[in-house]
DNA sequence: CGTGCGGTTGATGTAAATCAACCCATGTGG
DNA sequence: CCACATGGGTTGATTTACATCAACCGCACG
């Protein structure tokens, strides 16, 4: 039995990567905006409640209302809606680091579901604390408003990779993207980076079938781009997936700042 | 021979529907947030350079750095990116109204080529003067993100349109949601509305190839949707298009206000 | 009066979907 | 500790939606 719906109710005792705190949170936003070293601060003192998520937990329903603002410590997240057939989409994939909802606090109800994809570990930060220090700070505002226009970028990208690139190019993209933004956090190697999603979620994706991501998926293995042991999917090699997808990152505009 | 980049020269003695003005422009605004009347008429005063762009102008070019806000009067405008193999994908369509490139003021180079549908005016609006507005007004800043937003959950929808649903619907769920974002700031009976889009652009719009898109047009026009004469496409029944899309205008977020 | 763009049509090809088993690892309860 | 249920994953046969190729048409326009 777990919450439906989230709430401020402090989980105590979590030995998680509240260790860290918002750290990884920080890190994610200097992948693409200048933060002086007391904004950083500020956001890191920033009240939160952890909370940890099993796979498959919702966050967020389509329809619904949010009254706090998670973001994802560790493990991963998506959107995603239904067609009127059942079909389902996955519109965007959330990495440790990424703020979960910040719409929220501007639009009524929620136009999507949100999920945890794996086990996961959540901040939820209190609206107020959020809003104040947005008011405060106008590089921290504008840190997160850069945030949300990248991630409306990374749904651009989605767009002309399910519309125009065939199912090969397609998963080698999506690989590829995972590596790139992954690589913002974590320090694993570029390699070696394993893939925790099922062939199902897959197909959701990048909008294909189960069976056919499978056997794309061998392909993508004997062209050497991907290595699987059982139900492991790790990345191969990153030079394979890139020519594969002629893969380009500037979509994810790394280091920006207008200026 | 075009500007290939917009400048700030006024175009003199345009009796355009810069008559108007930007008015058209707060309409669309009040369609998703609350204005009080003194926020309405500060946009209203906006400078700006009217600019009448011939269908096929570009307006921002992908890697480029932009300098100017335009607005939409008239006509339709459309994001596209292209794919490694010249596959093209339009990934947003913009009504008079929307503002065309709040994203460059704070990203460094545009992701994606911006270019005139149809004959269009677009109204230049300098940086600096929306700037300041922005800051002096903390409801027109909302209203503006909340636009920001609105456009990303567009997004996700056409997503889930391209990668879940077959033609026909695909295409039936776009021209709802043309007919429903017009119906925004345009006086139009619901009906009657023409879609000045060629077939080929439907086909990079929807993720298929301009036959298919001319095939299925057929099936719509059997089905009553549509209805063509010549060149001209125009809209016949939208009920009989919702059907066929099980469209809902929620992801719209119309009357927002999250209060 | 040609020229070209957008649209239309038919024949054919193919990438991906569908259908239907079956496999295997894991976990669970008797 | 075995029996069984379950959720991925794999595989082959078949179907289908859409792409591709190649004409041809007709209006608009310079």
């Amino acid at each position: 039995m777990r919450p439906d719906r989230l709430a401020l109710t402090p989980d105590i005792a979590n030995d998680l990567p509240a260790n860290q705190g918002l750290d990884i949170f920080v890190r994610k936003l200097l992948s693409h905006s200048a933060l002086a070293p007391d904004d950083q601060q500020a956001l890191r003192l920033l009240p939160f409640t952890p909370r940890r998520l099993d796979a498959g937990d919702y966050i967020l329903r389509e329809g619904e209302r949010s009254e706090v603002c998670p973001l994802l410590l560790s493990g991963l997240a998506y959107r995603h809606k239904f067609a009127a057939d059942g079909g389902r989409q996955i519109v965007a994939l959330k990495m440790p680091g990424d703020a979960l909802d910040l719409q929220s606090l501007f639009l009524r109800v929620a136009d999507h579901n949100l999920q945890a994809l794996t086990v996961a570990d959540i901040a939820i930060v209190p609206i107020k604390a959020l809003e104040q220090l947005v008011r405060a700070r106008g590089t921290i505002a504008r840190a997160l408003l850069v945030d949300i226009l990248i991630e409306a970028s990374i749904g651009r990208e989605w767009l002309l990779n399910i519309g125009r690139r065939n199912a090969l190019s397609r998963l080698a993209h999506f690989l590829c993207e995972l590596v790139y933004r992954l690589h913002v956090t974590t320090v694993e190697p570029p390699e070696r980076v394993d893939v925790p999603i099922t062939q199902e979620q897959l197909a959701d994706l990048l909008g294909l079938t189960p069976v056919h991501i499978n056997r794309t998926l061998r392909s993508l293995e004997d062209a050497g781009g991907i290595i699987r042991q059982g139900r492991k999917l790790v990345i191969g090699d990153v030079n394979v997936l890139r020519g594969i997808a002629s893969y380009s990152d500037i979509y994810l505009h790394r280091g920006q700042q207008t200026g």
